[in-house]
RNA sequence: GACCUGAUAGCUCAGUUGGUAGAGCAUCUCCCUUUUAAGGAGAGGGUCCUGGGUUCGAGCCCCAGUCAGGUCA
């Protein structure tokens, strides 16, 4: 019998998924993961982490499967947490719950359970993993979109590798959201009603200035409007030796000095802020709202453009570089000057863009067909052959 | 110094022939969402510069003043 740990986070998600597991006949093993316990950085009044432990332990006794809590807090501060604060600093804007995956739950955790003596691990992800059957007698492992396209959670697991995947299981990537809750409710399962989970995983729901105020001093500095008429927006379409040069200068964002614009307020810190953000300028008087398109957390700066679809907003290419292109396909993997068609997102839960991928010596662009807006660095962009998740890097 | 224009929600402004006020932006709340955002839906918010006057009734009309911008000498 193949034995299988489940990450009980005290969800339906993870319930249901430990039922269709001990269904499916497998020795199921309950693990609840403790991510936060630092008093140094307050989350939230409550503690959400010992109602959910709680649920988790309810459900595996349900079940009749052991149930154990792991505390992995600490390398969850060290790299994540850790990693978020460095990234504000540096201005960019960085996704923790990707990161959360690669590291904690698909390393540490992975492992522990492999020490267990598990076979795999499982997880309430809406995903679903293929397999292909080398001909050599080897497996090459899919990541591929949940069928409940309203849920699918595939972008989050865009750093998974190879090694990682074939040790894992998503055993609800085939059901939607509401049969999943149809199948906790049918077994009684006390999180079948249980609202979904938000927000940064395992930590919750946290107001991010709010947060990173904790370790982010705030500083005083202007906010700038610059026009859509702004010398960066003309086009002057240069001539270029080759494409790799011509994606260059269409990736590159533009260097924008206080003198683009006009001072039209004060922030706290432009390091709270993000590409694409709207709320929380205090700026009014604006005909339409000023998005803020560029951070320049050196000079404290934000720099804002009237209406969504200001010139500032808007690219068509990104360029990840290349120690940071990750393939969960290795065997897709793009050699120098080759490009490939695909549909890519920036960000979770946005629709597939149609997309090409360029392969340069320093690393990789990723063509739109469309204009993107709010193209941010330290987001991933996740690129895609139909219903499979290839490959993913970081937005530089 | 004279004249002109303006002064209405936090901001930018609209307000018809006089009947105690509106829009966009901002703000707040909720929804959506295992990142940041975005998006959707609601809500709150005004001594209509001040003081007089006319009128049953004034943001609108009249007079005086204050402040701001402009024009002419």
């Amino acid at each position: 019998m193949k034995k299988v740990v489940v990450g009980l986070s005290g969800g339906v998600d993870s319930s249901v998924t430990a039922f269709l597991l001990k269904e499916q006949g497998y020795e199921v093993i309950g693990l609840f993961m403790k991510n936060w316990h630092d008093d140094s950085v307050i989350i939230s009044d409550e503690c959400p982490w010992l109602e959910d432990s709680n649920d988790a332990l309810i459900v595996a006794e349900k079940f009749g499967i052991p149930f154990q809590t792991v505390d992995l807090s600490e390398v969850y501060k060290e790299r994540i947490v850790d990693y978020m604060f460095n990234e504000y600093e540096r201005g960019r804007t960085p996704n923790p719950d990707v990161l959360c995956n690669r590291e904690i739950k698909f390393d540490v955790f992975l492992k522990i359970a492999l020490q267990l003596g598990a076979d795999f691990v499982a997880t309430g992800h809406y995903c679903r993993k293929g397999i292909i059957k080398n001909e050599d007698g080897s497996e090459t492992y899919q990541l591929l979109s949940g069928i409940d396209g309203n849920k699918d959670q595939s972008y989050f697991l865009c750093q998974l590798s190879q090694a990682q995947l074939s040790k894992t299981l998503f055993p609800i990537g085939g059901l939607t959201k509401p049969e999943v809750r149809k199948i906790a409710a049918e077994n009684d399962l006390i999180t079948a009603d249980k609202k979904d989970s938000q927000g940064l995983c395992f930590i919750g729901k946290v107001h991010l200035p709010d947060f990173l105020q904790q370790k982010l001093k705030p500083k005083k500095g202007v906010i700038v409007e610059v026009p859509n008429t702004a010398s960066h927006f003309i086009a002057e379409s240069p001539e270029f030796e080759d494409k790799a040069e011509e994606l260059a200068y269409y990736s590159k964002k533009p260097a924008y000095v206080l003198s683009d614009g006009k001072v039209v307020g004060e922030h706290q810190g432009a390091h709270y802020f993000t590409k694409g953000q709207r709320k929380g300028l205090n700026v009014g008087g604006t005909k339409e709202p000023l998005f803020v398109i560029d951070t320049d957390v050196d000079n404290n700066i934000i720099y804002t453009g009237q209406g969504k679809s200001h010139p500032g907003l808007l690219r068509n290419t990104l360029f990840v570089s290349e120690n940071e292109i990750h393939w969960v396909r290795e065997d897709l993997a793009l050699m120098l000057d080759e490009t490939m068609e695909v549909e890519a997102r920036i960000r979770y839960r946005q629709p597939l863009q149609k997309a090409i991928l360029y392969r340069t010596h320093s690393g990789l662009y990723v063509d739109f067909e469309e204009k993107q807006s709010a193209i941010t660095e330290g987001q991933f962009v996740a690129w895609y052959k139909g219903d499979e998740l290839i490959g993913s890097g970081v937005i530089s």
